[in-house]
DNA sequence: TTACATGCAAACAGTTTGCACGTCC
DNA sequence: GGACGTGCAAACTGTTTGCATGTAA
């Protein structure tokens, strides 16, 4: 389990120390692949829509990341988190993390010189079969 | 506008040549931005469902590719492009394209050595701003 | 005590489904 | 003629909004 010192983290943000944020946090804190917004509704008891408005704060907050798998529903996790990528299994569904041996700064330089494009962020995941699903 | 022999295209992938299939591919060569299902019941006179239907069709065909910008709805574009990604500008939601200076072959075949996880396909686009957007 | 959090119902956007009817080869 | 394509209404999923009520600081 991740370390954070959640007082400190929500008194930075100007974020009050309630219930159904604690839950949040240590629910991502345990979780070791990206959450949806009814995983959450399914471990919380609270109404969806707080789930929903939550996970917007800590979004604008910059507390947490979207990440997109194109199955048409977002997805979060800890921004804290080192930067990396998914690996998304299309067989089990699981994902496991990896980082890019040689990441994308060099060509979103490039971007930048090249197109005048000035990059804020990328989203970068993999599609494929993992060691499981690979030999079925 | 791309080059495409249709008649042709349609008949090895076992698909009539309807009107409203013709006129989707004939948008797709016209438009240098990928496409969202909306956008095509805009300027084709058919129903939503049609259209929802048949870029499933091509997708499952491997006509067409999806393409995600994490905004709630699917794009669509040729796939007979040369491999691409994407720069959405987050001011004025213009697209453009970009080819990678080094493709990501080279860290899928690492992934494919490390994680034994099977690369098939991957999702990359770049957010930021465009030019003009940038000096606002 | 007051700004922020929550619950509930309802709306909304994008997409899919079932079924009857129409049309390309 | 038969498989494939289309229209329409209705359902479904993920998400958002309005408004009344509750609660941390």
């Amino acid at each position: 389990m991740k370390q954070i010192n959640l007082s400190e983290l929500l008194k930075k943000n100007n974020l009050k120390k309630t219930k159904v944020r604690r839950e949040i946090f240590q629910i991502f804190a345990n979780t070791n692949h990206p959450i949806d917004a009814v995983e959450l509704t399914e471990s919380i008891k609270v109404n969806k829509t707080s789930i929903y408005r939550e996970l917007k704060v800590l979004l604008a907050k910059g507390l947490i990341l979207e990440v997109d798998f194109g199955d048409g529903k977002k997805r979060y996790e800890l921004s804290s988190l080192d930067h990396h990528h998914h690996l998304v299994c299309t067989g089990c569904k699981s994902v496991s993390d990896v980082q890019l041996n040689k990441d994308l700064s060099a060509e979103e330089e490039l971007i930048e010189k090249e197109k005048s494009f000035k990059v804020q962020r990328h989203n970068l995941e993999f599609f494929g079969l993992c060691a499981n699903c690979k030999q079925m």
